[in-house]
DNA sequence: TCCATACATATTGTCTACACTTTTTACGTA
DNA sequence: TACGTAAAAAGTGTAGACAATATGTATGGA
Protein backbone atom coordinates (compact mmCIF):
# COMPACT_ATOMS: atom_id res chain seq x y z
CA UNK A 1 0.00 0.00 0.00
CA UNK A 2 1.48 3.42 -1.07
CA UNK A 3 1.15 6.41 1.45
CA UNK A 4 -0.18 9.33 -0.34
CA UNK A 5 2.90 11.32 -0.39
CA UNK A 6 1.88 15.03 0.38
CA UNK A 7 3.16 18.53 2.24
CA UNK A 8 1.72 20.24 5.75
CA UNK A 9 0.62 23.05 3.93
CA UNK A 10 -1.81 20.71 1.92
CA UNK A 11 -3.09 18.55 4.92
CA UNK A 12 -2.97 21.90 7.20
CA UNK A 13 -5.18 23.56 4.35
CA UNK A 14 -7.28 20.45 4.05
CA UNK A 15 -8.23 20.91 7.46
CA UNK A 16 -8.86 24.73 7.70
CA UNK A 17 -10.95 24.86 4.59
CA UNK A 18 -13.29 22.23 6.43
CA UNK A 19 -13.35 24.27 9.04
CA UNK A 20 -14.33 27.48 7.44
CA UNK A 21 -17.02 25.43 5.66
CA UNK A 22 -18.34 23.98 9.00
CA UNK A 23 -18.29 26.89 10.83
CA UNK A 24 -15.38 26.17 13.05
CA UNK A 25 -13.94 28.87 11.89
CA UNK A 26 -17.22 32.05 11.82
CA UNK A 27 -17.88 34.01 8.76
CA UNK A 28 -15.85 37.49 9.12
CA UNK A 29 -13.53 35.99 11.47
CA UNK A 30 -9.86 36.86 11.43
CA UNK A 31 -7.30 34.50 11.08
CA UNK A 32 -4.34 35.02 13.08
CA UNK A 33 -1.01 32.87 11.59
CA UNK A 34 0.92 32.41 14.74
CA UNK A 35 -2.20 30.96 16.66
CA UNK A 36 -3.21 28.98 13.70
CA UNK A 37 0.33 27.60 13.20
CA UNK A 38 0.04 26.39 16.69
CA UNK A 39 -3.32 25.01 16.79
CA UNK A 40 -2.29 22.81 14.04
CA UNK A 41 1.49 22.37 14.96
CA UNK A 42 3.18 23.90 12.35
CA UNK A 43 5.53 26.82 11.48
CA UNK A 44 4.09 29.95 9.76
CA UNK A 45 5.76 28.92 6.18
CA UNK A 46 3.65 25.96 4.78
CA UNK A 47 0.43 27.93 6.95
CA UNK A 48 1.04 30.73 4.74
CA UNK A 49 0.74 28.28 1.71
CA UNK A 50 -1.88 26.65 2.66
CA UNK A 51 -3.56 30.29 3.12
CA UNK A 52 -2.71 31.58 -0.24
CA UNK A 53 -4.34 28.48 -1.98
CA UNK A 54 -7.40 29.01 0.60
CA UNK A 55 -6.89 32.30 -0.70
CA UNK A 56 -7.39 31.40 -4.08
CA UNK A 57 -10.54 29.38 -3.54
CA UNK A 58 -12.06 32.59 -2.32
CA UNK A 59 -13.37 30.99 1.51
CA UNK A 60 -11.01 33.78 2.53
CA UNK A 61 -9.70 37.51 1.87
CA UNK A 62 -6.63 38.43 2.16
CA UNK A 63 -5.32 42.76 2.90
CA UNK A 64 -1.50 42.81 2.45
CA UNK A 65 0.21 43.61 6.08
CA UNK A 66 -3.29 43.17 7.64
CA UNK A 67 -4.39 39.50 7.49
CA UNK A 68 -7.02 37.40 6.40
CA UNK A 69 -10.45 37.42 7.00
CA UNK A 70 -13.02 34.44 6.27
CA UNK A 71 -15.63 35.31 4.28
CA UNK A 72 -19.09 36.84 4.68
CA UNK A 73 -21.98 34.09 3.46
CA UNK A 74 -24.50 36.19 1.69
CA UNK A 75 -27.76 35.89 0.08
CA UNK A 76 -27.12 37.66 -3.09
CA UNK A 77 -23.71 35.68 -3.55
CA UNK A 78 -26.16 32.00 -2.91
CA UNK A 79 -28.56 33.56 -5.77
CA UNK A 80 -24.93 34.35 -7.99
CA UNK A 81 -24.09 30.62 -6.96
CA UNK A 82 -26.97 29.00 -8.41
CA UNK A 83 -27.07 31.21 -11.37
CA UNK A 84 -23.80 29.90 -12.15
CA UNK A 85 -24.48 26.10 -11.00
CA UNK A 86 -27.41 26.21 -13.52
CA UNK A 87 -25.42 27.02 -16.32
CA UNK A 88 -22.81 24.48 -15.97
CA UNK A 89 -24.46 22.04 -14.66
CA UNK A 90 -27.06 21.96 -17.12
CA UNK A 91 -23.78 21.70 -20.04
CA UNK A 92 -22.31 19.49 -17.74
CA UNK A 93 -25.75 17.11 -17.95
CA UNK A 94 -25.73 17.37 -21.99
CA UNK A 95 -21.65 16.40 -21.92
CA UNK A 96 -22.75 13.46 -19.63
CA UNK A 97 -25.36 12.44 -21.93
CA UNK A 98 -23.25 12.26 -24.74
CA UNK A 99 -20.19 11.08 -22.97
CA UNK A 100 -21.09 8.63 -20.05
CA UNK A 101 -20.70 5.04 -20.85
CA UNK A 102 -22.77 2.52 -19.97
CA UNK A 103 -21.14 1.27 -16.44
CA UNK A 104 -21.36 4.64 -15.44
CA UNK A 105 -25.32 5.16 -16.63
CA UNK A 106 -26.09 2.22 -14.92
CA UNK A 107 -24.48 3.32 -11.82
CA UNK A 108 -26.31 6.52 -12.07
CA UNK A 109 -29.32 4.54 -11.75
CA UNK A 110 -28.22 2.60 -8.89
CA UNK A 111 -27.36 5.56 -7.16
CA UNK A 112 -30.97 6.98 -8.11
CA UNK A 113 -32.97 3.65 -6.62
CA UNK A 114 -30.92 3.62 -3.54
CA UNK A 115 -32.06 7.42 -2.58
CA UNK A 116 -35.39 6.33 -3.53
CA UNK A 117 -34.93 3.70 -0.79
CA UNK A 118 -33.59 5.83 1.80
CA UNK A 119 -36.29 8.44 1.14
CA UNK A 120 -39.09 5.50 1.75
CA UNK A 121 -37.18 4.25 5.26
CA UNK A 122 -37.01 7.94 6.25
CA UNK A 123 -40.37 8.77 5.77
CA UNK A 124 -39.74 11.43 3.48
CA UNK A 125 -37.84 13.55 6.34
CA UNK A 126 -34.54 12.76 4.61
CA UNK A 127 -31.27 14.37 6.24
CA UNK A 128 -29.12 12.02 4.23
CA UNK A 129 -30.82 13.32 0.61
CA UNK A 130 -28.68 16.58 1.48
CA UNK A 131 -25.79 14.26 0.70
CA UNK A 132 -27.44 12.25 -2.02
CA UNK A 133 -28.24 15.11 -3.65
CA UNK A 134 -24.12 16.24 -4.01
CA UNK A 135 -23.73 12.25 -4.87
CA UNK A 136 -25.81 12.99 -7.90
CA UNK A 137 -24.55 15.61 -9.38
CA UNK A 138 -21.36 15.15 -8.23
CA UNK A 139 -21.30 12.02 -10.67
CA UNK A 140 -22.87 13.94 -13.85
CA UNK A 141 -20.34 16.44 -12.83
CA UNK A 142 -17.57 13.98 -13.44
CA UNK A 143 -19.83 12.14 -16.12
CA UNK A 144 -19.05 15.57 -18.29
CA UNK A 145 -15.47 14.52 -19.26
CA UNK A 146 -14.74 17.98 -18.56
CA UNK A 147 -11.66 18.38 -16.60
CA UNK A 148 -11.85 21.60 -16.34
CA UNK A 149 -15.81 21.88 -15.70
CA UNK A 150 -15.26 18.87 -13.05
CA UNK A 151 -12.36 21.40 -11.52
CA UNK A 152 -14.76 24.19 -11.03
CA UNK A 153 -18.14 22.45 -10.24
CA UNK A 154 -16.88 19.77 -8.23
CA UNK A 155 -13.81 22.06 -6.39
CA UNK A 156 -14.23 25.25 -5.27
CA UNK A 157 -17.72 25.70 -6.22
CA UNK A 158 -18.74 22.56 -4.12
CA UNK A 159 -17.22 23.78 -1.08
CA UNK A 160 -19.05 26.93 -1.55
CA UNK A 161 -22.52 25.26 -1.63
CA UNK A 162 -21.14 22.58 1.29
CA UNK A 163 -20.62 25.90 3.12
CA UNK A 164 -24.03 27.54 2.47
CA UNK A 165 -25.58 24.32 3.87
CA UNK A 166 -23.62 23.97 6.48
CA UNK A 167 -24.37 27.36 7.92
CA UNK A 168 -27.99 28.30 6.87
CA UNK A 169 -29.01 24.90 6.72
CA UNK A 170 -30.29 24.16 3.62
CA UNK A 171 -31.08 20.71 3.47
CA UNK A 172 -33.63 20.04 0.78
CA UNK A 173 -37.25 19.89 2.47
CA UNK A 174 -38.28 18.61 -1.08
CA UNK A 175 -36.77 15.10 -1.13
CA UNK A 176 -39.61 13.05 -3.42
CA UNK A 177 -39.94 16.45 -5.73
CA UNK A 178 -35.97 16.76 -5.84
CA UNK A 179 -35.82 12.63 -6.41
CA UNK A 180 -38.28 12.92 -9.32
CA UNK A 181 -36.36 15.20 -10.75
CA UNK A 182 -33.68 13.47 -10.45
CA UNK A 183 -34.95 10.70 -12.04
CA UNK A 184 -36.23 12.83 -14.80
CA UNK A 185 -32.57 13.63 -15.68
CA UNK A 186 -31.04 10.12 -15.25
CA UNK A 187 -33.36 9.00 -18.11
CA UNK A 188 -32.59 11.86 -20.30
CA UNK A 189 -28.85 10.54 -19.79
CA UNK A 190 -29.13 6.81 -20.32
CA UNK A 191 -31.50 7.96 -23.61
CA UNK A 192 -28.43 10.13 -24.54
CA UNK A 193 -30.88 13.15 -25.11
CA UNK A 194 -28.50 15.59 -23.96
CA UNK A 195 -30.30 18.82 -25.02
CA UNK A 196 -33.27 17.44 -22.64
CA UNK A 197 -31.36 16.61 -19.96
CA UNK A 198 -29.39 19.96 -19.97
CA UNK A 199 -32.81 21.37 -19.88
CA UNK A 200 -33.94 19.14 -17.18
CA UNK A 201 -30.53 20.05 -15.14
CA UNK A 202 -31.22 23.59 -15.34
CA UNK A 203 -34.95 23.69 -13.95
CA UNK A 204 -33.90 21.21 -11.63
CA UNK A 205 -31.38 23.94 -10.39
CA UNK A 206 -34.05 26.82 -10.81
CA UNK A 207 -36.48 24.82 -8.51
CA UNK A 208 -33.77 24.53 -5.82
CA UNK A 209 -32.93 28.56 -6.10
CA UNK A 210 -36.43 29.27 -5.74
CA UNK A 211 -37.01 26.77 -2.75
CA UNK A 212 -34.39 28.56 -0.84
CA UNK A 213 -35.28 31.76 -1.76
CA UNK A 214 -38.46 31.21 -0.73
CA UNK A 215 -37.24 29.20 2.83
CA UNK A 216 -34.82 32.44 3.54
CA UNK A 217 -37.60 35.10 3.10
CA UNK A 218 -39.46 33.46 5.63
CA UNK A 219 -37.08 33.54 8.07
CA UNK A 220 -37.69 37.40 8.58
CA UNK A 221 -34.23 38.11 8.65
CA UNK A 222 -32.18 35.50 7.79
CA UNK A 223 -28.95 34.95 9.66
CA UNK A 224 -26.24 36.79 7.35
CA UNK A 225 -23.89 38.59 7.61
CA UNK A 226 -23.69 41.70 9.80
CA UNK A 227 -20.78 40.15 12.23
CA UNK A 228 -18.93 42.80 12.89
CA UNK B 1 -1.73 59.71 -4.65
CA UNK B 2 -1.96 56.30 -2.75
CA UNK B 3 0.77 53.16 -3.58
CA UNK B 4 -1.40 50.25 -3.57
CA UNK B 5 0.10 48.14 -0.93
CA UNK B 6 1.25 44.65 -2.10
CA UNK B 7 3.66 41.58 -1.28
CA UNK B 8 6.62 40.82 -3.04
CA UNK B 9 4.72 37.06 -3.68
CA UNK B 10 2.03 39.05 -4.91
CA UNK B 11 3.95 40.80 -7.35
CA UNK B 12 6.04 38.27 -8.34
CA UNK B 13 3.25 36.01 -8.78
CA UNK B 14 1.74 38.33 -11.42
CA UNK B 15 5.17 38.14 -13.03
CA UNK B 16 5.34 34.56 -13.44
CA UNK B 17 1.97 34.41 -14.17
CA UNK B 18 2.92 36.90 -17.13
CA UNK B 19 5.80 34.86 -18.64
CA UNK B 20 3.80 31.67 -18.37
CA UNK B 21 0.85 33.22 -20.36
CA UNK B 22 3.57 34.52 -22.81
CA UNK B 23 5.29 31.37 -23.11
CA UNK B 24 8.62 32.78 -21.69
CA UNK B 25 8.27 30.12 -19.38
CA UNK B 26 7.16 27.12 -21.67
CA UNK B 27 4.87 24.96 -21.52
CA UNK B 28 5.70 21.90 -19.47
CA UNK B 29 8.83 23.58 -18.01
CA UNK B 30 10.33 22.65 -14.59
CA UNK B 31 10.41 25.67 -12.06
CA UNK B 32 13.43 25.49 -10.04
CA UNK B 33 12.72 27.45 -7.15
CA UNK B 34 15.94 28.54 -6.02
CA UNK B 35 16.57 29.35 -9.77
CA UNK B 36 13.38 31.26 -9.63
CA UNK B 37 13.92 33.25 -6.74
CA UNK B 38 17.22 34.54 -7.55
CA UNK B 39 16.13 35.54 -10.81
CA UNK B 40 13.15 38.02 -9.08
CA UNK B 41 15.15 38.66 -6.21
CA UNK B 42 13.47 37.47 -3.51
CA UNK B 43 13.63 33.95 -1.33
CA UNK B 44 12.17 30.80 -1.36
CA UNK B 45 9.33 31.97 1.29
CA UNK B 46 7.17 34.69 -0.83
CA UNK B 47 8.19 32.68 -4.19
CA UNK B 48 6.11 29.32 -2.67
CA UNK B 49 3.40 31.28 -1.58
CA UNK B 50 3.52 33.19 -5.37
CA UNK B 51 3.42 29.37 -6.38
CA UNK B 52 0.67 28.17 -4.44
CA UNK B 53 -1.74 30.89 -6.28
CA UNK B 54 -0.49 29.88 -9.48
CA UNK B 55 -1.55 25.84 -8.70
CA UNK B 56 -4.63 27.58 -7.51
CA UNK B 57 -5.65 29.02 -10.97
CA UNK B 58 -3.83 25.65 -12.88
CA UNK B 59 -0.81 27.25 -15.15
CA UNK B 60 1.52 24.98 -12.94
CA UNK B 61 1.33 21.57 -11.31
CA UNK B 62 2.91 20.64 -8.90
CA UNK B 63 3.86 17.12 -7.00
CA UNK B 64 4.86 16.86 -3.66
CA UNK B 65 8.49 16.58 -2.81
CA UNK B 66 9.20 17.21 -6.39
CA UNK B 67 8.31 20.05 -8.15
CA UNK B 68 6.55 22.43 -10.03
CA UNK B 69 6.30 22.14 -13.93
CA UNK B 70 3.91 24.62 -16.48
CA UNK B 71 1.26 22.90 -17.71
CA UNK B 72 0.83 21.56 -21.21
CA UNK B 73 -1.69 23.19 -23.40
CA UNK B 74 -3.65 20.75 -25.68
CA UNK B 75 -5.82 21.03 -28.10
CA UNK B 76 -8.98 19.23 -26.34
CA UNK B 77 -8.84 21.45 -23.62
CA UNK B 78 -8.97 24.78 -25.65
CA UNK B 79 -12.26 22.42 -26.97
CA UNK B 80 -13.16 22.38 -23.29
CA UNK B 81 -12.32 26.40 -22.41
CA UNK B 82 -14.60 27.62 -25.54
CA UNK B 83 -17.45 24.74 -23.87
CA UNK B 84 -16.95 26.36 -20.54
CA UNK B 85 -17.21 29.51 -22.07
CA UNK B 86 -20.23 29.71 -23.99
CA UNK B 87 -22.19 28.35 -21.40
CA UNK B 88 -20.76 31.34 -18.69
CA UNK B 89 -21.06 34.18 -21.10
CA UNK B 90 -24.12 33.59 -22.32
CA UNK B 91 -25.26 33.72 -18.69
CA UNK B 92 -23.23 36.91 -18.92
CA UNK B 93 -24.75 38.08 -21.78
CA UNK B 94 -28.18 37.91 -20.47
CA UNK B 95 -27.59 39.06 -17.21
CA UNK B 96 -25.76 42.25 -18.43
CA UNK B 97 -28.90 42.72 -20.86
CA UNK B 98 -31.13 42.75 -17.61
CA UNK B 99 -28.79 44.94 -15.60
CA UNK B 100 -26.33 47.02 -17.52
CA UNK B 101 -26.89 50.78 -16.85
CA UNK B 102 -27.38 53.38 -19.66
CA UNK B 103 -24.07 54.35 -19.25
CA UNK B 104 -22.49 50.79 -19.48
CA UNK B 105 -24.67 50.16 -22.23
CA UNK B 106 -23.37 53.50 -24.86
CA UNK B 107 -19.93 52.67 -23.25
CA UNK B 108 -20.12 49.40 -25.29
CA UNK B 109 -21.84 50.92 -28.11
CA UNK B 110 -18.54 53.51 -27.89
CA UNK B 111 -16.07 50.97 -27.88
CA UNK B 112 -17.67 48.94 -30.78
CA UNK B 113 -17.90 51.85 -33.86
CA UNK B 114 -14.08 52.59 -32.47
CA UNK B 115 -13.36 48.70 -32.69
CA UNK B 116 -15.44 49.62 -36.39
CA UNK B 117 -13.14 52.28 -36.82
CA UNK B 118 -9.76 50.60 -36.58
CA UNK B 119 -10.88 47.37 -38.85
CA UNK B 120 -11.57 50.09 -41.74
CA UNK B 121 -8.08 51.94 -41.14
CA UNK B 122 -6.25 48.53 -40.50
CA UNK B 123 -7.84 46.24 -43.72
CA UNK B 124 -9.09 43.77 -41.93
CA UNK B 125 -5.90 42.69 -41.12
CA UNK B 126 -6.46 43.54 -37.67
CA UNK B 127 -4.06 42.31 -35.31
CA UNK B 128 -5.89 44.27 -32.08
CA UNK B 129 -9.00 42.63 -33.16
CA UNK B 130 -7.64 40.35 -30.37
CA UNK B 131 -7.46 42.72 -27.28
CA UNK B 132 -10.61 44.01 -28.75
CA UNK B 133 -12.42 41.05 -28.44
CA UNK B 134 -10.99 40.57 -25.08
CA UNK B 135 -12.51 44.05 -24.17
CA UNK B 136 -15.73 43.62 -25.76
CA UNK B 137 -16.09 40.33 -24.01
CA UNK B 138 -14.94 41.64 -20.50
CA UNK B 139 -16.83 44.55 -19.82
CA UNK B 140 -19.79 41.89 -20.68
CA UNK B 141 -18.58 40.25 -18.10
CA UNK B 142 -18.42 43.10 -15.72
CA UNK B 143 -21.88 44.15 -16.55
CA UNK B 144 -23.32 40.73 -15.42
CA UNK B 145 -22.73 41.87 -12.14
CA UNK B 146 -22.13 38.51 -10.72
CA UNK B 147 -19.03 38.39 -9.02
CA UNK B 148 -18.14 35.42 -8.45
CA UNK B 149 -18.80 34.65 -12.60
CA UNK B 150 -16.65 37.69 -13.03
CA UNK B 151 -13.77 36.52 -10.98
CA UNK B 152 -14.27 32.91 -12.76
CA UNK B 153 -14.49 34.57 -15.99
CA UNK B 154 -12.13 37.82 -15.79
CA UNK B 155 -9.85 35.92 -13.86
CA UNK B 156 -8.64 32.58 -14.18
CA UNK B 157 -10.19 31.44 -17.27
CA UNK B 158 -8.91 34.35 -19.43
CA UNK B 159 -5.40 34.02 -18.48
CA UNK B 160 -5.62 30.70 -20.12
CA UNK B 161 -7.49 32.12 -23.30
CA UNK B 162 -5.13 34.75 -23.13
CA UNK B 163 -1.93 32.00 -22.85
CA UNK B 164 -3.36 30.13 -25.40
CA UNK B 165 -3.82 33.43 -27.63
CA UNK B 166 -0.48 33.95 -27.20
CA UNK B 167 1.08 30.48 -27.76
CA UNK B 168 -1.03 29.45 -31.01
CA UNK B 169 -1.17 32.44 -32.47
CA UNK B 170 -5.15 32.33 -32.51
CA UNK B 171 -5.86 36.42 -33.24
CA UNK B 172 -8.85 36.27 -35.43
CA UNK B 173 -9.13 36.01 -38.84
CA UNK B 174 -12.51 37.20 -39.45
CA UNK B 175 -12.59 40.81 -37.98
CA UNK B 176 -15.49 41.30 -39.77
CA UNK B 177 -17.80 38.89 -38.92
CA UNK B 178 -16.76 39.03 -35.09
CA UNK B 179 -17.12 42.40 -35.15
CA UNK B 180 -21.19 41.87 -36.55
CA UNK B 181 -21.80 39.32 -34.08
CA UNK B 182 -20.83 41.50 -31.36
CA UNK B 183 -23.28 44.80 -32.70
CA UNK B 184 -26.20 41.91 -32.56
CA UNK B 185 -25.24 41.30 -29.25
CA UNK B 186 -24.86 44.93 -28.33
CA UNK B 187 -28.17 45.55 -29.41
CA UNK B 188 -29.70 42.83 -28.00
CA UNK B 189 -27.86 44.27 -24.63
CA UNK B 190 -29.15 47.52 -25.50
CA UNK B 191 -32.95 46.42 -25.51
CA UNK B 192 -32.50 44.59 -22.67
CA UNK B 193 -33.40 41.32 -24.69
CA UNK B 194 -31.59 38.48 -22.23
CA UNK B 195 -32.63 35.21 -24.06
CA UNK B 196 -31.47 36.82 -27.46
CA UNK B 197 -28.41 38.53 -25.51
CA UNK B 198 -27.57 35.11 -24.17
CA UNK B 199 -28.48 33.16 -27.59
CA UNK B 200 -26.46 35.66 -29.91
CA UNK B 201 -22.98 34.95 -27.24
CA UNK B 202 -22.92 31.68 -27.34
CA UNK B 203 -23.21 31.49 -30.99
CA UNK B 204 -20.70 33.72 -31.67
CA UNK B 205 -18.37 31.51 -29.02
CA UNK B 206 -19.44 28.47 -30.92
CA UNK B 207 -18.40 30.10 -34.34
CA UNK B 208 -15.17 31.08 -32.85
CA UNK B 209 -14.95 27.55 -31.63
CA UNK B 210 -15.38 26.22 -34.66
CA UNK B 211 -13.28 28.67 -36.36
CA UNK B 212 -9.94 27.31 -34.11
CA UNK B 213 -10.35 24.38 -34.72
CA UNK B 214 -10.74 24.46 -38.52
CA UNK B 215 -7.47 26.52 -38.20
CA UNK B 216 -5.89 23.84 -36.18
CA UNK B 217 -6.56 20.97 -38.06
CA UNK B 218 -5.11 22.78 -41.34
CA UNK B 219 -1.83 22.95 -39.51
CA UNK B 220 -1.22 19.44 -40.32
CA UNK B 221 -0.28 18.72 -36.54
CA UNK B 222 -0.91 21.18 -34.14
CA UNK B 223 2.34 22.34 -32.45
CA UNK B 224 0.99 21.08 -29.12
CA UNK B 225 2.33 19.38 -26.60
CA UNK B 226 5.24 16.47 -27.54
CA UNK B 227 7.57 18.60 -25.38
CA UNK B 228 8.99 15.67 -22.95
C1' DT C 1 -14.02 66.18 27.04
C1' DC C 2 -12.05 65.59 22.67
C1' DC C 3 -8.39 65.07 19.52
C1' DA C 4 -3.66 64.41 17.99
C1' DT C 5 0.76 62.52 18.60
C1' DA C 6 4.15 59.24 20.24
C1' DC C 7 5.15 55.06 22.10
C1' DA C 8 4.38 50.00 22.93
C1' DT C 9 2.56 45.87 21.32
C1' DA C 10 1.02 42.62 18.12
C1' DT C 11 0.92 40.81 13.56
C1' DT C 12 2.42 40.24 9.03
C1' DG C 13 6.27 39.85 5.57
C1' DT C 14 10.77 38.14 4.53
C1' DC C 15 15.15 35.84 4.93
C1' DT C 16 18.47 32.29 6.30
C1' DA C 17 19.53 27.82 7.79
C1' DC C 18 18.60 23.09 8.26
C1' DA C 19 16.15 18.48 7.42
C1' DC C 20 14.31 15.37 4.35
C1' DT C 21 13.38 13.54 -0.31
C1' DT C 22 14.45 12.83 -4.97
C1' DT C 23 17.56 12.66 -8.69
C1' DT C 24 21.99 12.15 -10.56
C1' DT C 25 26.51 10.27 -10.73
C1' DA C 26 30.07 7.01 -9.86
C1' DC C 27 31.46 2.60 -9.09
C1' DG C 28 31.61 -2.34 -8.94
C1' DT C 29 29.85 -6.72 -10.48
C1' DA C 30 27.78 -10.06 -13.64
C1' DT D 1 28.51 -3.65 -22.04
C1' DA D 2 24.68 -3.69 -19.11
C1' DC D 3 22.72 -3.53 -14.81
C1' DG D 4 22.23 -2.66 -9.89
C1' DT D 5 23.77 -0.34 -5.84
C1' DA D 6 25.65 3.32 -3.09
C1' DA D 7 27.36 7.72 -2.51
C1' DA D 8 26.91 12.56 -3.79
C1' DA D 9 24.46 16.40 -5.42
C1' DA D 10 20.48 18.98 -6.13
C1' DG D 11 15.95 20.32 -4.86
C1' DT D 12 11.95 20.58 -1.96
C1' DG D 13 9.81 21.07 2.78
C1' DT D 14 10.00 23.14 7.27
C1' DA D 15 11.40 25.83 11.16
C1' DG D 16 12.90 29.79 13.52
C1' DA D 17 14.68 34.54 13.66
C1' DC D 18 14.58 39.19 12.10
C1' DA D 19 12.46 43.31 9.71
C1' DA D 20 8.60 46.11 8.44
C1' DT D 21 3.98 47.41 9.01
C1' DA D 22 -0.30 48.03 11.39
C1' DT D 23 -2.91 48.33 15.61
C1' DG D 24 -3.81 49.62 20.25
C1' DT D 25 -2.74 52.56 24.24
C1' DA D 26 -1.29 56.25 26.85
C1' DT D 27 -0.04 60.91 27.30
C1' DG D 28 -0.29 65.79 26.47
C1' DG D 29 -2.50 69.80 24.72
C1' DA D 30 -6.57 72.50 23.20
Amino acid sequence: MEVEATTLANKVCDRIVKDIITGDIAQGQKLNEPELARIHGISRGPLREAMSRIEAMRLITRVPNVGARVVKLSYGELLEIYQIRESLEGLAARLAAQTMSVEEKSELRLLLTSHHKHILDTQGRSYFQQEGDVDFHYRIVHGSKNKRLIDMLAGDLYQLVRMYRYQFSLSSNRPEQALKEHDQICSAIEEGDGELAEWLMKRHINNARNNIMLRMQAQSDPQIGETP
